[in-house]
DNA sequence: ACACATTATGGAACCGGTTCTATTTCAGTA
DNA sequence: TACTGAAATAGAACCGGTTCCATAATGTGT
């Protein structure tokens, strides 16, 4: 059935050594070499990766926790990762947790058993037990999204984007303010986001903050806004996320007041996706391809080098769009 | 380092293949058993599943070439995919061709050497080169989204849909279309739905249709848009996708011309991302999400049974929303 | 207690490659 | 022509498992 070295080897009369010191670079004469490169040609010979990886310890590829696939933000990382990996000719394998933690758990075993060289994990939140699966591989291991005492990680500046929004709508002459923001247990987009815009927002000793919890998906953000939006006396309204901040404005629309003359909005994000609705949305644009490139320069440092970096923290930029307007 | 079959063996004082009997469901002593349970707790042990593979020829791992990361469509039927594949035991490793011809050829090939048990693929065009790695790769191998004689395949009723958006145009009276239609390549996309538009359409014989040829990146449509639709006196678009649907609303709204006054949009997908924009867009919703889940049934026959199973046909619907309305 | 069927176990072969070592081949040099 | 060193090759061992086969240890019926 399918062809092996064995069977090369045979017709070519040599030895299979020889044949994979042909595929791999040794010393085959000129003869030999033409020899096995006909019967290869004519055979359609293609190596299998799985005995050769036995062997060699090494698969060259590289696992990816994503905790779900419906996210605009998930998408940009990936494709990020994407790319440079195919560049430095890395095969990726990509799990989706469906953010459920004992799949997360599961998956970064599952994918040690595999042999991947190197795991990358989108990270929601990092548990003791996700620490302690972490250490059981003990494998190149890379956080993105969540900083992790410990564990190499790459992390977005959320306290800063918290600030630059809050220090926006300050300037735009706003008070009174409606922030939707999700579960603590996400540090980054629960905390840090919110912390930054509360810390700025409060130098201002007027300054009139409503929080409320929600969720990531449009639908239970839109339910929220539906429920929160009409009682309000706040002038401008940020979503921890610009999916939240969508699912806002769909619920304004709805309720007839109008964005940005009734009531601005703003996000965190800046995805490409979403860069064309309309009116479009003042939001703080994070580096989210850039972060998959990095982190696959990253993690390559450490499979091949064992190198164990520091945690690294990239900045964003607020990019002030239709949705927000002076008070 | 990594703890392997033959420590265990050694450790329990038995030879691997009664550790490896004791893995799989031989049959073992009460008292070995236990005594090997106990080791492989302790020392933490995980069966390497390469070497595992090796013998057994299969890997239960699926690949999945997309054509991109960054399309909803994509993600609804990689959802559906991955959570059906989840539940059955399979790992999936997805790779991205990035919309590169080339690329779809090397993953196809790469997958084959990883030795996975089976590929889908969500296709926009098969040529003569897909056929040649397809049918060298010999294994299981499943098309979503473009009809392709000889291979299996899943695909939607693209023409169906067309006639459903044309019936739903005629029938608010409208007279003049300006249709945004894609690469022929994809013949789903590009023909069928067009085709169908059309056979629909000109039962009314009074229609005139405009079509204008674009890209599926909203940043391309939102252009040739800008181009197009100023001269237009066309009162109802329709975008190839409702991607381009959008890119049109947003070139549109640039233009002043409010949606659905003065000019009604609709498109084809139905993706849940985008149901909740404003204004909500018309369109035929696809089962994205079921078609992953059926390709994984698909694919698992073709794996256990060697079955080649008929091309499958989904329906789809028409869903009324806010961007159309009567002329 | 004895023949006979079961169950448990060890050893070896195998999956498809890579790599180490020993041997052969072939030049180049004295 | 004989000698030496480098290049080419064959053969065996190995990677970490599974599986087949033969043998050993149990258990059953009479």
């Amino acid at each position: 059935m399918m062809v092996t070295i064995n069977d090369i080897a045979k017709e070519a009369g040599v030895a299979k050594s020889t044949v994979s010191r042909y595929l791999n670079n040794g010393s085959v004469s000129p003869r030999t070499k033409q020899k096995i490169d006909e019967i290869v040609k004519k055979r359609g010979y293609k190596p299998n990766t799985f005995a050769r990886s036995l062997k060699a310890q090494k698969t060259n590829m590289i696992g990816v926790i994503i905790p779900r696939l419906d996210s605009p933000s998930t998408n940009e990382v990936l494709s990020g990762i994407d790319s440079r990996a195919h560049e430095k000719g890395y095969q990726l394998i990509i799990t989706n947790a469906n953010q459920e933690k004992e799949r997360e758990i599961e998956d970064i075993y599952t994918l040690a058993k595999q042999k991947v060289d190197g795991i990358i994990f989108l990270a929601k939140e990092i548990t003791a037990e996700h620490r302690k699966a972490i250490w059981d591989i003990e494998l190149p291991f890379l956080v993105l999204g969540q900083h992790t005492k410990d564990i190499p990680s790459i992390v977005h500046d959320d306290y800063g984007a918290g600030k630059k929004i809050a220090r926006h709508a300050l300037e735009l002459g706003h008070k009174e303010f409606l922030y939707f923001t999700v579960s603590k247990e996400d540090e980054a987009v629960g905390q840090d986001r919110y912390n930054g815009f509360m810390d700025e927002i409060t130098k201002e000793g007027d300054a009139v903050v409503h929080s409320i919890e929600t969720s990531f998906t449009m639908r239970e953000a839109h339910q929220t806004a539906m429920e929160e939006l009409p009682g309000t006396k706040a002038s401008f309204v940020i979503g921890a996320t610009d999916t939240i901040a969508l699912a806002v404005m769909k619920a304004a629309s709805e309720l007839d007041l109008s964005v940005p003359e009734d009531i601005s909005v703003a996000g965190y994000g800046g995805y490409d996706l979403f860069s064309f609705m309309t009116p479009a949305l003042t939001t703080v644009k994070y580096p989210y391809f850039g972060i998959g490139d990095m982190a696959i320069d990253t993690i390559e440092k450490m499979i091949v080098k064992g190198e164990v970096p520091e945690s690294q923290i990239l900045s964003n930029e607020l990019v002030i769009k239709e949705t927000t307007k002076k008070n």
